[in-house]
DNA sequence: ACAAAAACGGACTAATAAGTCCGATTATGA
DNA sequence: TCATAATCGGACTTATTAGTCCGTTTTTGT
């Protein structure tokens, strides 16, 4: 099981922060990527050709091709990530399933799950793909 | 997809509720829940089974058979639940499914996501079955 | 005693997610 | 020009989860 997002998203997420922190290698190859972050280069390269589609990623084929930010990497947020991979059910679905839930008919948590579902939202859309990017975030000498 | 727990546990949690919210009749039919909660037969009755066997349901079979609560139902977590149907999984793994991701390495949501799961944690270990009981808590006059 | 109705157990099927493979296309550099 | 190396697209396979089926056992009420 995974936490709160599919593999895929998972992946997805991995593979665009990797983007951003090697963002001045320019296009990157799903191969590298796969290698680096020790999962399918398939796999990451189909996942990858979807957020290209979503104008978050850019691809050049080619022997030099590759992959590499559409976006400059402050603008991406990784709930922008999570939304084109995984939509918002996550964050509008009962935690228990429950298909009545909702403020009319709570269900047993639904009143304490709402604030940690919004936290959980800002969060990821308040973390922008830049973040941790050691050269531009000023945190590497 | 669902939002945190598997669609088993889930509806471990949803009969549990229900046998909660409906002590007074005894013995309760995986049927009658079933048909309450608009899930199938089969599957509830396998999933209360595993319940049973952590002591945290008590089946009768025969002709007036079916489930109940094998302890004071403000003794029983959503957390217990949780935790015998899907494991600690979602309370340990990281969030972007990074295998390296810990306090030595964090990912770069793993300062942020702390909380919020163990708020969610919380949440669970501090809910009880009992409590949304409209009987036992008072709710009802 | 016996029919009815329940859980139980185990094997089975269906649906979905995860992952793989391969041929086609595109671009580069020698 | 041509070999090489990359994405792309689609079909395919595998793994996991979800859900079903059916015969057996147990219990109750008549």
């Amino acid at each position: 099981m995974t936490v709160l997002f599919s593999r895929k998203c998972e992946y997805a997420l991995q593979g665009i922060l990797y983007l951003a922190e090697n963002q001045e290698q320019g296009n990157i190859s799903a191969e590298q990527i796969a290698s680096d972050l020790s999962i399918s280069k398939d796999f990451i390269s189909k996942t990858l050709q979807s957020l290209v589609k979503d104008g978050i990623v850019i691809s050049h084929r080619g022997k030099t091709g590759g992959f590499s930010l559409a976006r400059d990497s402050e603008s991406i947020s990784l709930l922008e990530i999570v939304l084109i991979i995984d939509g918002n059910g996550v964050f509008e679905s009962c935690v228990l399933g429950l298909p009545t839930c909702g403020s009319e008919s709570p269900c047993p948590v639904h009143s304490k799950w709402g604030p940690l579902r919004e936290a959980s939202r800002n969060m990821l859309a308040t973390t922008t793909v830049s973040q941790f990017n050691p050269v531009e975030s000023g945190l590497v000498i």
